[in-house]
DNA sequence: TTCCTAATTGATATAAAATCTCAATAGCTA
DNA sequence: TAGCTATTGAGATTTTATATCAATTAGGAA
């Protein structure tokens, strides 16, 4: 298994991910770093970032047709963008919450939609996953 | 408000969407039309797409991590990717149906994880939303 | 402490998805 | 049929993210 490092830049990354007060992105997580260290570079950021979900440290927050956002891992929890500043945050939902509700209220927020986005495998991925194993 | 013109275009783009078997992204539907009428433009294709989206007669699914899909607006009714191939299809829930349910099977899919996105406004918005009303 | 080497970085190119620009074309209405 | 303007085609641009590759550096070995 490859060898991992401890890198000033990596450090740089989480601090930014922990101390930011939302979910930034990857670019707001870039520009938060390079005011004090000029030098980064946007790849190193987006590659520490990677890393970082790979060993379960960060979450990634996907939001339909924008950039992910970065999340300290922090147990299973929602998040909700605001459709107008696209910010993201944590979203606290009601113990009896159900999903055709209309509104809710968490931290302020006017809910307006929300979408289900299933993933799976189709029959045919199957059938090659299948020859695949054996 | 703008007139609205019928063109050759728009109408291919209508045929290749409600013509597909699955559920197209903007590039396979530009690909099916481009073989018979070389001359369209990639841009002509998503300018349609977005119209027949504004004018309802489209759907648009939206995927994470993913360009969008369409569909021929139908009823709501949700959609499944296969996390391989990453094809779209409808997703019929079973009626007693549970978020909870580890697996479900419909078309044939395995299912392997799903995300619900949601979209609201920030209290910061909302204000500033008032603000332009009045 | 110094050396060695592979992991990591920075700079830049590239990719993918989608929109924008603008001159040329073509629907629609009179 | 003429003329106005919505729409098109071609290509540039934008946005988000990854790939490439020479230069640098972390961290174990000597």
């Amino acid at each position: 298994m490859k060898e991992k490092r401890q890198t000033i830049q990596k450090g740089l990354v989480w601090d930014a991910v922990t101390h930011a007060t939302n979910h930034p992105n990857a670019e707001q997580i870039y520009e938060s770093i390079v005011e004090k260290h000029p030098s980064i570079s946007r790849a190193t950021v987006y590659r520490n970032l990677n890393s970082l979900v790979e060993e379960g440290k960060v979450t990634r927050v996907r939001v339909l047709g924008g950039p992910d956002h970065f999340d300290r891992t922090l147990g299973n929890h929602y998040h909700i963008q605001c459709v107008d500043c696209k910010r993201v945050d944590d979203l606290e939902l009601y113990k009896n919450f159900n999903l055709s509700d209309q509104m809710i209220d968490s931290k302020g927020y006017l809910l307006e939609s929300y979408e289900i986005v299933f993933n799976g495998i189709c029959p045919e991925c199957q059938k090659i996953r299948a020859a695949k194993k054996q």
